[in-house]
RNA sequence: GCCGAUGUAGCUCAGUUGGUCAGAGCAGCUGAUUUGUAAUCAGCAGGUCGGGGGUUCGAAUCCCUCCAUCGGCUCCA
């Protein structure tokens, strides 16, 4: 006999070599039926594995991540069994579950090419197969028979796959005629698989090596319902609809043109006043918070980053270097602020009394950018960074990082962006010679960085070894609709420029010595920024930002005057205001000012033009009542102030 | 850059096997209507069918090539 512990700490008796399923059938025949995975002490489990030792548990649901990773597993392999049976000689890659469904990467020989259009019939196979109730049973066999298995089937991939992973236990899992080389979960059979969508191909290197052959990578999700499948996909509609790229030409707010170039984007004016609306919202808080303003051009001369170092690094890979006619002098476009802000620096003597000092500037940078890579605004070939430079000394370093993190977690609220993650960047103990500076400073940035969030409570994931190569960071992270994941704010200690530009700052030991630098940037590009701001709102922006705050809608034209009088005072008062003066029905105003995401409409009419009044629709959420026109103002302004 | 898909009017999309196939709705313009809480009516205008080359008696439709966009991969100072 076994004991096994439950969740809530009580523990049972059962027989040696009882599985999940069985325990659980144990306690109720529907749970049975409902559960798809089991975590045994920490380790996730087919639910019919036999547990032979005492044993804390866990049975997994469809709501547990455990289970779906299990169920999306599963499917992956069954979808692999469907390519394998209609593409006979079909060599397998890696085939896992992710956050929304599962992927497999296949090489189906150069002669055969599946694409969209394919999917269908593999959907299709899917389903016939799942319908047999094909067992998952998995196996656990020594290396060399792995190998032996994948030699005759020809699969390098899944040979190089064992090779690497050494003389580690390995374990197979078999359904119908496809087995792969898996550590699992897996679902005892395929039944429960009742509705899969297959949505999309794509190439993915192997490995993600670019050097290295180009796979067929297919992604598919599956649910135990059809009901949930049909959910899902409306869900993924709905994420469209919010696309900042959709929303972007809808609201005219930007725009690309060929002729201009790919990745350049233009801002129409109501995108650029949304832009300037957030640029002076985070000058003014960092005017409080003692930034300086400095301006820069946008070149600087080839040395200028070979002394930083970029040049090196980057100059293969970015925009080339513009010549002089004359001279044949050779200048970059600049690809980020901070080698100029150090000639700043150095443009004085700096006493240990006069740090930190804090350059600030709306920098626009430009970078090439592979061209598969340009995506609306979120990843573009010229954009603006709301760039700062901290010159500290190296005991000022966290009090400076703490406040850098005070001021984007300050703007993060008043734009309401609480969904976000902080991830903590760290070196690589293992490889410290790819990192410049001493061991010292950087254990005393890195303990700064994990104090400091520790202080104000942040939830971080500590990445190790995703350092930059001249020190660790802190980088804010947000989704966009369709749940890709996009860097925004960061800020990132560095001793390496410091020491290229040789900046140094007089101690109270009349000796020299060297800053250290914080490159932080709250927004990260206003580009980036404002394209995850509109897929966070779909247009509904805070009224404080919101190009026009409201439209006056008379009813017919017997009260336009009325309207220009209740339009000068708003503009006078600073509310930003139209008249939709169109000979239409008031219905039809309506509609069209509610889908350009007007905060609120105005309607002007007979009543109120005898009352002084405006009847007040507030954005998705119709008639809100009516009010002296006078005191709309107050009441807009109270909503503003409440945002900020 | 790589893999795959797509590219028809400002936007969203129709255009069967190459032969009145240059179309619709919305937006725009003009006129009528003067309206009470999510689409008033009519008319007009608008496109070298992404660019270039080719096959053909004939190409939006087939082929080649370039460009752009979309979904990924890779990269991201």
């Amino acid at each position: 006999m076994i004991n096994i512990t439950f969740p809530d700490n009580s523990v049972r008796q059962f027989e040696n070599g009882i599985s999940g399923l069985e325990i659980a059938k144990s306690l109720s025949n529907s749970l049975a039926r409902e559960i798809l995975a089991i975590t045994v002490d920490k380790e996730i489990w087919d639910i019919t594995r036999p547990i032979n030792k005492d044993a804390s548990i866990k049975l997994h649901k469809w709501g547990d991540e455990e289970s779906k990773h299990a169920f999306w597993h599963s499917s992956a392999h069954l979808m692999a069994e469907a390519i394998e049976s209609l593409y006979p000689g079909t060599k397998f890659g890696i085939g896992p579950a992710i956050e929304n469904g599962f992927y497999y990467d296949i090489d189906p020989g150069d002669s055969v090419q599946i694409t969209e259009s394919d999917l269908p019939d593999i959907e299709n196979k899917m389903k016939e197969l799942a319908s047999q109730k094909q067992v998952y049973t998995r196996k656990e066999v020594p290396t060399d028979e792995a190998l032996k298995i994948f030699k005759e089937k020809g699969d390098e991939y899944k040979i190089e796959l064992i090779t690497d992973l050494g003389d580690a236990k390995l374990s197979l899992y078999s359904q119908g005629n496809f087995t792969d080389l898996c550590r699992g979960p897996h679902l005892p059979d395929t039944s429960p698989i009742k509705a899969i969508k297959l949505l999309n191909v794509a190439g993915a290197y192997w490995r993600g090596d670019e050097k290295r052959k180009m796979l067929t990578r297919i992604y598919g999700i599956s649910f135990p319902k059809q009901s949930m499948l049909d959910e899902y996909l409306v869900l993924l509609e709905k994420a469209r609809e919010r696309d900042h790229r959709k929303v972007g030409r809808e609201l005219e707010l930007f725009t690309f043109s060929q002729r201009v170039g790919s990745g350049l984007p233009l801002w129409l004016p109501k995108g650029a006043q949304l832009r300037e609306r957030l640029e002076s919202f985070l000058k003014k808080v960092q005017q409080k918070h003692g930034y300086l303003p400095v301006i820069t051009p946008h070149i600087g001369q080839k040395e200028l980053y070979v002394t930083s170092g970029h040049y090196e690094k980057y100059g293969k890979d970015s925009f080339q270097p513009i010549k002089t006619p004359q001279e044949g002098e050779e200048f970059l476009l600049k690809p980020m602020n901070c080698p100029h802000h150090c000639e700043i620096y150095r443009s004085r003597q700096f006493s240990y009394k006069d740090l930190p000092v804090r350059y600030a500037e709306f920098g626009t940078v430009y970078r090439y950018e592979q061209s598969g890579e340009l995506h609306g605004l979120t990843r573009v070939r010229g954009f603006t960074q709301d760039d700062a430079h901290i010159f500290c000394t190296p005991d000022q370093l966290k009090e400076e990082f703490t406040k850098v993190i005070d001021i984007i977690l300050y703007i993060f609220k008043a734009l309401d962006f609480q969904d976000f993650t902080a991830q903590i960047s760290l070196r690589d103990p293992d490889d410290k010679e790819k990192y410049i500076g001493s061991d010292e400073n950087w254990k005393k940035a890195e303990d700064a960085i994990i104090e400091a969030t520790q202080e104000k409570g942040l939830v971080t994931v500590i990445e190790k070894g995703e350092a930059a190569f001249y020190g660790p960071k802190l980088d804010f992270m947000v989704r966009d609709a369709i749940g890709r994941k996009w860097q925004l704010g960061t800020i990132q200690v560095d001793y390496n420029l410091p020491e290229r530009f040789d900046l140094e700052y007089v101690g109270a030991d009349n000796e020299k010595h060297r800053p250290v630098m914080i490159h932080r940037a709250p927004f990260g590009s206003m580009e980036r920024f404002v394209a995850v701001l509109i897929e966070h709102t779909g247009g509904k922006f805070p009224l404080w930002l919101s190009p026009e705050q409201a439209v006056i809608l008379p009813i017919s034209e017997k009260y336009h005057d009325y309207a220009e009088k209740v339009l000068n005072y708003l503009n006078n008062s600073d509310i930003r205001t139209l008249i939709d003066g169109r000979s239409e029905k008031i219905g039809r105003k309506i509609r069209d000012n509610e889908l350009k995401k007007i905060p609120y409409l105005l309607i002007v009419g007979e009543k109120e033009a005898e009352a002084g009044n405006v009847s007040v629709r507030k954005q998705g959420e119709g008639d809100i009542g009516t009010m002296k026109f006078e005191e709309f103002v107050e009441f807009i302004k109270t909503e503003v102030e409440k945002q900020l």
